[in-house]
DNA sequence: TCATGGCTATCAAGCGTTTGACAGCTGACC
DNA sequence: GGTCAGCTGTCAAACGCTTGATAGCCATGA
């Protein structure tokens, strides 16, 4: 009676690819903010503060579009961040009022800690996976990623 | 300069699977949102229906439980889709404040629409990847999201 | 030289969600 | 029969993000 094989609507709707997809991102994000609660940090602020390691001296906007979300977002979390003195605003050479972003000190020893958590969720999933099916997995996303961008 | 092999945080952070997963379900959620902004429905206003449509009498709490998000989440979607006429809130049989959830047949066309439209993306996701690199592909999400779950 | 386009950051308002707390009802255990 | 745990739904407040609009600064071209 949950299944209505006469109505095309919804048939092997909870099978689809997409499904599966949303299913598994927001069981690895729920885990990933469950361990780095204890560190006082959300999922977001890691997500922040790694984007910076990785490309210091990008700017809000910037950051936000890498991040795909809007410039104020980034500001909000870029405020409380700072506020901690884990994140610091330089200003931009050529740009007076444009604000290049850099990790601090007490910043790269937190993303250390939240990143060394993060490491261990990847290994227990690829753990599962295996070294091969892992790799393979995260091509197939990619390739999922582009085709559901430039369609 | 943007990557720094002598330290060893955020090695390879970029080549996760945990990142392209998140990245390939943000590209498609945000396809998805476009594709059902012109039907006047947000993603989540889809989710609801066919979660009640798959399931009829559903209570709020438990759909909540299923979907991930807080009672009063879906309590304000399906305020808005009750004021539409697409969704009609029934008098549990022997709880008396409790209400079964069920589609009116405005919510049944409306869903007819929409799960047109998600076919559609699901389409063009299983047509890059083939029949069985997509079978493969959700059958390795569940198990990623089992291995998170159960973490 | 000056004007225009494009980028930056920021303010204000609105929406949706979560968190915390509450009251009502049912079912099971004592 | 009475009591307590567990569920339901709802209210109030706080948080986070988006949308819309504004101001400042640099670069290109007339």
């Amino acid at each position: 009676m949950t299944r209505n094989d006469e109505d095309p609507v919804g048939a092997g709707a909870l099978d689809r690819v997409t499904w599966a997809l949303r299913r598994a991102e927001l069981a690895v994000q729920t885990l990933k903010e469950q361990r780095l609660r204890p560190l006082g940090l959300a999922a977001s602020h890691y997500t922040l503060l790694i984007s910076v390691h990785s490309e210091p001296g990008l700017t809000g906007a910037e950051l936000a579009r890498r991040l795909n979300v809007t410039p104020q977002a980034v500001a909000s979390l870029v405020a409380r961040l700072e506020s901690r003195g884990q994140v610091e605003r330089r200003e931009h050479p050529r740009h007076r009022h444009v604000q290049e972003l850099h990790l601090t000190d007490a910043g790269r020893a937190m993303l250390r800690e939240a990143d060394a958590v993060i490491a261990g969720i990847e290994l227990q999933i690829t753990g599962a996976l295996g070294p091969k099916g892992s790799a393979q997995l995260r091509d197939v996303l990619d390739q999922v990623a582009d085709v559901a961008r430039e369609a």
